[in-house]
This record gives structure tokens, C-alpha cells and sequence, in this order.
DNA sequence: TGAAATGTTGGGGCG
DNA sequence: ACGCCCCAACATTTC
């Protein structure tokens, strides 16, 4: 008999997973285990939400392991010591896990593989960091030919997807600890974690000729439709497999009834090539994390009191605090969102992107430092092939246009419901006497702009006048 | 994966 | 009929 641990770290996945695969090639028995990293849980960028997503997932995957003759093998504290520890006690010959390419994750990893016989297979990227360079050996900072040169390489490689085993022979009696449980904090699960769901979203995400995917081109940027795949919470944390997703949007941009249908399936592998892009950069260029990609020197306000009412949902711009109140409502927040309150954060308020960096991580299922900081990055104007100085979202138009009728704002801000269509989007230029009909004063059921876009947006173009290109 | 400021054009009102 | 003005509507430039 001859034991290999699966680590699994961000891969809680059964199908198409290829550490795991791996693992049983190597041996005749396979310890799937999950280490609780007290550094990782200790870090204050986690937020409960997202570590609650985490247990669930493992207690989830722990039942598809039962299903075939195995279970999950739970224990905290260092990863170093936890894995030593059983490959003594268990006799186990190899470790096998999924590449993370983050820095700590690297670092972990580096010093693991110093004295433990560490294998690492798969990445939770798509193509993993190095795969996609430029001629001279050097990574893209700009996305558009990053991305050509990936469709490249991904059109090359094919392959089909790994299935799930059927049985994974588990050694017996080795001790582990049960997966904590925390008290649901949110009423609500949009989000329920595990592959069997995440398998399902796809499924209904991808098939079929009036799948989502075919619509994604004209509705994925609409805050009051249901026009994204809302897998990113399982992709996070490798529920699903990206390789695998990548491969069913590849099939249907080939298989699409129509150009527009086309046009929908290559928007959405666009976005996947996104979070590839933002995972090189992180690995290449790990200084992102503390450090502006591009520009140096932004004189930030960074006014408490307005970041406190940014976190709220206490603006003032209805859209800006509807988006708010669905990361704080559902521990997710759409995308056009993430881009109109970020311009809002650093633009408008002039507050350090590092803030609302932070507070997204501690609030989003989904948050990764890659894709994370890439967005925030983005939208500052500090990142890699980042959107210009100038670029400053106006969040009355913003929401007139990717919520015309202002049902988005409805929905999470119940003080605006009777607010008319005329007033949705601006409300303080609401006449008393609809206010009153409305059910909302102005300064008393809903607050005042904090700021007056105009004003704001030329304060911001002085202030990024006196960074420097760095 | 913006928005505002500025420029141009052309129709209609009007003396 | 003609010139002048006003101002949408659209295009271009600028931040």
C-alpha cells in the first residue's frame, strides 16, 4: 500500500482536477486534506462571509467524498508542520496540490517543497503564468495583445476534461478534525457553495441556444437583469474548474447560432482571459499588492467619515449605494458595480484605492488579491494597461444607463421605492412636495449627495495632474 | 469597460 | 426671398 496526500488549498473540486488526478496515478491510496492555515485565518483581509463559503465548500466536497469510499481530512495550523507530520505518521511518499501562483502561496510552497516531497500540478489559472510572453521572454502589461497571444495558446492546447474518480481509496483512522461550522450571517445564500452547483450554473449558463452565455454581450452590463454567470465565487475557489469553463465557452463562441450569439460567448471567455491576465500580473509583478503599477504620488483626501458612508451604502448617489448594499446584502456585488463605486471611492472622494481594496476583500465570496487589486488598480488609474486619468464614471449616468428604470435601486434601497423614474437616479432634485408623496425627505430618509459629482470630477483631474508616471 | 467641452451643421422662426 | 439668430443634433476634441 503506498499513500499520496491531495492538498487541496483552492481546487475544491472532484472533476477535472488534475493534482488529484495525479495523486492516484502515484499511489494506491490518497489522504485528500485541507489544512486551516492560522496565518490565512488570522489575516483581516478574510472576511466571514467568504470564510463561511470556504467551510461550506469543504463540507460539501467532504460528501462527494464519502460518495466514493473516501472523506476530507481536516487540521489547522501550519501547513509545514500539518504535512510533515503526516507523511511520518501516515508513511505517505508524495504530496499533490493544485499552483497557486499568489506570493504567499508561492513563498508557503517554496519552503515546503525545500524539505517535503511537494508536486504540483494543474494552476488556478487557465494557462498558467509564463505560458503567455511576449517574444523576448517579458510578461504583457497591456491586456488586448496579452489576449491574442492567449487565444493562441488555449486554441492549441485542447483536451477533454478529467472526470471525477470514481473511488478514491482512503487510508482509515487518521486523525483530523470536524470542519468548523460558523452561524449564517446573511439570510439569504445566493450563493450555495459546492461543485455540484457550480457544475449546475454552468450547465445552465453554457447549453442550449438560449443559454445566458449568448446573451452576455448586451445584458452582462445591466444591473437590473440577470446577465452574468454568477460563477466567480466557485471559480474562486476552484469549485469549478476555469480550465473547464474556458473549454465550454470555447464551444459555444464554435457552436453559436448567430454573431450576436458569437459575440456573447467571446465577451465572456474575455473576461475569463481578465482573470488570467490579472493572475500573470500578480505573479510577475507581485509589488501590485502594495505598490501603484504606474503612477506615483496622488495627493488622497482619504476623509474617514466619507469612506464610512462609501461602506454603508450612505452616499447620497442612489446607484452608488444600491451597489453597496448588494455587497453588504449578498457578499457579491455585479461588475459594472465594482467599476461605479470604485470610480466613486477613488475619483470622487479621492480616497486611496487600497481602502476599498481591502473592504471588497473582506466582503466578496469571490474576493482573490489577483482579480481584486487588477480591478481596483484599474479603475484608479494605477495599474497595468489601466483606464485613463480622465476616465471618471458620473454615477447619474451610470446608473440611467445600466439601470434605466431604476429597478436595481428599488430592490436594495427600499427608502427610494416610491421615487419616481424622473427622480430615481438624482433625487435631490426632488420637489418637496414629492418627497413628501414619496415617503422620502431628503436628509432625513435619504442623505444629501456627501459630494457634488462636478465639483469632485475637477478636483480629481487636478489631483492625478500632480502624480507622476512611474 | 467615460464624460464634458467645444465645434459643426442644418432646419425653422422671424423681421 | 433673404439673412440672421437660435438651438437641437451630431461630431470632434479634450480632460
Amino acid at each position: 500500500m503506498t499513500t499520496a496526500i491531495w492538498w487541496i488549498r483552492r481546487d475544491l473540486r472532484l472533476g477535472d482536477n488534475p493534482a488529484l488526478s495525479a495523486a492516484l496515478q502515484a499511489a494506491s491510496h490518497v489522504l485528500p486534506l485541507f489544512i486551516l492555515d492560522d496565518a490565512l485565518l488570522r489575516s483581516s483581509r478574510l472576511g466571514e462571509n467568504r470564510l463561511r463559503f470556504l467551510l461550506e465548500g469543504l463540507r460539501q466536497l467532504d460528501t462527494d467524498l464519502r460518495q466514493r469510499g473516501s472523506r476530507l481530512v481536516v487540521r489547522s495550523g501550519d501547513p509545514h508542520a500539518v504535512l510533515s507530520e503526516l507523511i511520518s505518521s501516515e508513511a505517505a511518499g508524495a504530496i499533490y496540490a493544485e499552483e497557486d501562483h499568489s506570493p504567499h502561496a508561492r513563498q508557503r510552497d517554496a519552503r515546503i517543497s525545500a524539505s517535503l516531497p511537494l508536486n504540483l500540478a494543474g494552476s488556478a489559472a487557465i494557462l498558467p503564468p509564463g505560458a503567455v510572453l511576449k517574444n523576448d521572454g517579458a510578461p504583457y502589461t497591456v491586456f488586448t495583445p496579452f489576449s491574442r497571444l492567449w487565444l493562441g495558446v488555449f486554441a492549441a492546447g485542447g483536451g477533454a476534461p478529467i472526470p471525477p474518480p470514481d473511488r478514491l481509496n482512503t487510508p482509515e483512522s487518521i486523525p483530523g478534525q470536524p470542519i468548523p461550522s460558523m452561524p449564517a450571517i446573511l439570510q439569504s445564500t445566493l450563493f450555495p457553495p459546492g461543485e455540484r452547483e457550480a457544475l449546475r450554473r454552468l450547465e445552465a449558463f453554457t447549453s442550449g441556444e438560449a443559454a445566458g452565455i449568448y446573451r452576455y454581450a448586451q445584458d452582462r452590463n445591466r444591473l437590473d437583469l440577470d446577465g452574468t454567470s454568477m460563477l466567480s465565487p466557485y471559480l474562486r475557489f476552484g469549485m469549478l474548474s476555469p480550465l473547464q469553463v474556458a473549454r465550454l465557452a470555447w464551444r459555444a463562441i464554435q457552436s453559436a447560432p448567430d454573431s450576436h450569439a458569437r459575440k456573447g460567448a467571446e465577451t465572456f471567455l474575455n473576461e475569463l482571459i481578465w482573470r488570467d491576465f490579472y493572475l500573470h500580473i500578480l505573479y510577475h509583478f507581485p509589488h501590485v499588492l502594495r505598490d501603484n503599477f504606474r503612477l506615483e504620488g496622488i495627493p488622497w483626501v482619504n476623509d474617514p467619515q466619507a469612506f464610512q458612508g462609501w461602506c454603508a451604502g450612505h452616499t447620497g448617489y442612489p446607484v452608488v449605494d444600491a451597489c453597496m448594499r448588494q455587497l453588504l446584502g449578498c457578499s457579491w456585488m455585479h461588475n459594472r458595480g465594482r467599476m461605479i463605486v470604485a470610480s466613486f471611492l477613488t475619483k470622487d472622494l479621492l480616497i486611496d484605492w487600497r481602502w476599498g481594496e481591502k473592504f471588497f476583500m473582506q466582503h466578496l465570496l469571490d474576493g482573490d488579491p489577483a482579480s481584486n487589486n487588477g480591478g481596483w488598480q484599474w479603475t484608479a488609474g494605477t495599474g497595468t494597461d489601466a483606464a485613463p486619468y480622465f476616465r471618471i464614471f458620473n454615477p447619474v449616468l451610470q446608473g440611467m444607463k445600466f439601470d434605466p428604470q431604476g429597478a436595481f435601486i428599488r430592490r436594495w434601497m427600499p427608502e427610494l421605492a416610491n421615487v419616481s423614474d424622473a427622480y430615481i437616479h438624482e433625487p435631490w432634485k426632488m420637489p418637496l412636495a414629492e418627497q413628501q408623496e414619496a415617503g422620502c425627505r431628503l436628509g432625513i430618509n435619504y442623505p444629501h449627495p456627501i459630494i457634488d459629482h462636478a465639483w469632485a470630477r475637477q478636483r480629481a483631474l487636478e489631483a492625478y495632474a500632480q502624480a507622476k508616471t512611474s
